[in-house]
DNA sequence: CATTTATATTCAACTTGTTGCATATGAGTG
DNA sequence: CACTCATATGCAACAAGTTGAATATAAATG
């Protein structure tokens, strides 16, 4: 139901096709939606067989034809009532912090470090993604920024979970780097 | 598949059945997965064909029997093999997310600030039942500490994610605030 | 005494998300 | 010239998660 909700949500700022929502989502929208282009099609079908959507196909030379959808009057209602509506929270299931609570049943813990660093670096980046972001916002000239208050809010949530997690995941390697090789122990704590 | 490693993990501490792991579930072990009873049952039944588990029904007055679900050795193999596998990161998709970024527009912000006071009440108690485990850790005689750090670290990422959103959340509300009824603002900027 | 809560498991239907493939073309890379 | 990339859409099969119901009993609540 939720992605079908985003779409209308993200169709309210003008016409798109699924590929360019798609692009969307694994561009500047990520951080707040991210699916498929074959959900993204389906759902886009599906909305538009129930009257949420228009779609005009505007064909293109030497490309495949392109499907341009536009919010109808319901679907602008139903984008409203979304809004208007308490969302469930998300469940958040996090595999790797599953193995970090259970680190203790891991003979060999070299593998959650590697996982750990990789992560670190797909963080790391997705960061530097939203710091971008955050400075095109800047960018942006003073007329514009108070319709911008609320898309800062929810970037910056994005940057503190990702600060925050990066922050974390320090602690951690310097407990995984003590357990495999308790010898270089910088933690001070005496073992006898 | 995630959850089917995760009973794995959970089961790696002994037997248990579908009840109790869904009882588990909702609590301590509920910062780290969560899922639903008819889910667990689904996944116990495929883990114990597969025989991964192996299953001992125990006869009880008055109660219905319970399945008593217990790792065999394929199964604590499955379950290494998954520990020191990297797994694919949560997607993080967050409707209240979507709403705040799309505030603007909306023609009556309400009821968000609504949602948002609904939500702050629940990530409030749930940061109360996390700041509770972790006194439980902290209770636990010095001797298990050691084997403690990690499931501590892996809280302490649950912490710290509650909090930021709680700290978050009041920054929110201010704009809101403001969003909706202007004169009451406090934020010191001019307007004009 | 009726209702709710807790115990304990399961089925069936449904929605949502993933994976792999198929189609068709032009432009750039080696 | 083969290969990959970008454009643009879609189907089919599968895996994962949700919703609602059914069964059966005892204890506690009002």
């Amino acid at each position: 139901m939720s992605l079908r909700n985003v779409l209308l949500v993200y169709l309210a700022s003008g016409a798109s096709s699924g590929y360019d929502i798609a692009k969307g989502f694994r561009g500047s929208f990520g951080y707040l939606w991210n699916a498929s282009h074959q959900q993204i099609y389906r759902d886009l079908a599906s909305l538009h067989a129930g009257g949420l959507l228009s779609c005009e196909t505007r064909p293109q030379v030497g490309k495949p034809d392109r499907k341009l959808y536009q919010l109808t009057a319901a679907g602008r209602e139903a984008m409203q009532a979304f809004l208007a509506t308490p969302a469930r929270p998300p469940k958040y299931n996090d595999a790797f912090m599953v193995k970090v609570a259970s680190a203790h049943l891991m003979p060999d813990k070299q593998p959650l470090l590697d996982e750990l660093l990789a992560l670190r670096q797909k963080y790391q980046r997705y960061l530097e993604g939203l710091e971008k972001y955050q400075a095109f916002f800047d960018s942006l000239p003073a007329a514009v920024q108070p319709q911008l208050v609320f898309a800062r809010l929810s970037l910056q949530r994005g940057l503190q979970v990702n600060r925050s997690w990066l922050a974390w995941s320090e602690e951690l390697e310097a407990a995984l780097h003590t357990a495999i090789d308790p010898a270089t122990d910088q933690s001070g704590q005496a073992h006898g």
